[in-house]
DNA sequence: CTTACTGCAAATAGTTTGCAAGAAG
DNA sequence: CTTCTTGCAAACTATTTGCAGTAAG
């Protein structure tokens, strides 16, 4: 890897340590297109680090959770999502037929938490939104 | 119980045999003012039957969600809450210092519904907006 | 009576933790 | 060197399942 992108991790990482694993599991929720669990997460590395271990997988997810680094989302599954953190904010649409997530950016929201800090005298710091439903080609043949 | 009553829950129940333990559970949920994981069912419903079960309550709850009489949350926790099916549609503002769960209902969310069903060609049934924050007394003294 | 439901104990899935060995700074 | 991090195995928590007995319809 070059100095550059070490320098840049090192950034991320806020005086953790920069450890192999740390690097890969950065770059892979970073590269991945879609919201990963622990599990995909942990195979995907794999490939690379046939060693990782599993609890790696799980401590780190929480480290970078806690440097912010990364979101935890909450689908209507046992086990938690991740995605790397983004830059807009956006919401999930949750298809129950083929499990698939499509995104989604609503100005609407901001404006509700507007709402309702006043309201209910909250200091709202984030906001989650799933639409449940069923795509087109899954409605069409339940 | 009352005829009446048993009637009731028969209708709810619809053609499932309606046991003791359903029954119980079913009361419980929906006198409950807030949202109950399994768990403090669990304990609740001890208090009045001793002899049930754990397996009981999930089984059972998996039934009322499937008949359509609960609805299951998914907060920043490991595992589920429910609660009896509202007849408005509500959504959750959770205080992460405390814990505590507030519900509003915004009617943002039957226009964005719409419009989102559109843009993305989905069939929407469901929505579950959960705003995170910090309630007044824990933003005071964090 | 027949079949669905229950309690119990054992199994499973996801996640966490203790500890000795290894690597970052 | 010192301290943080890792891999491994074992522990733990929430949930599910097999099965024989029990009860609803």
């Amino acid at each position: 890897m070059s100095n550059k992108a070490i320098a840049k991790q090192r950034r991320a990482l806020r005086g953790q340590r920069v450890t192999a694993q740390r690097s890969l599991l950065l770059d892979l929720v970073r590269q991945a297109g879609r919201h990963l669990d622990a599990d995909e997460l942990y195979r995907r590395a794999r490939e690379r680090e046939p060693r990782l271990s599993l609890s790696t997988v799980y401590r780190t997810l929480h480290l970078f959770k806690n440097l912010g680094l990364i979101d935890e989302r909450h689908f209507d599954e046992e086990h938690h999502h991740y995605e790397a953190k983004a830059s807009t904010e956006h919401h999930h649409l949750v298809c129950l037929g083929c499990g698939n997530v499509v995104e989604f950016v609503s100005p609407i929201t901001k404006q509700m938490k507007r709402d309702i800090a006043r309201e209910k005298g909250f200091k709202v710091t984030g906001a989650e939104l799933h639409l449940m439903g069923y795509c087109a080609r899954c409605y069409k043949r339940p």
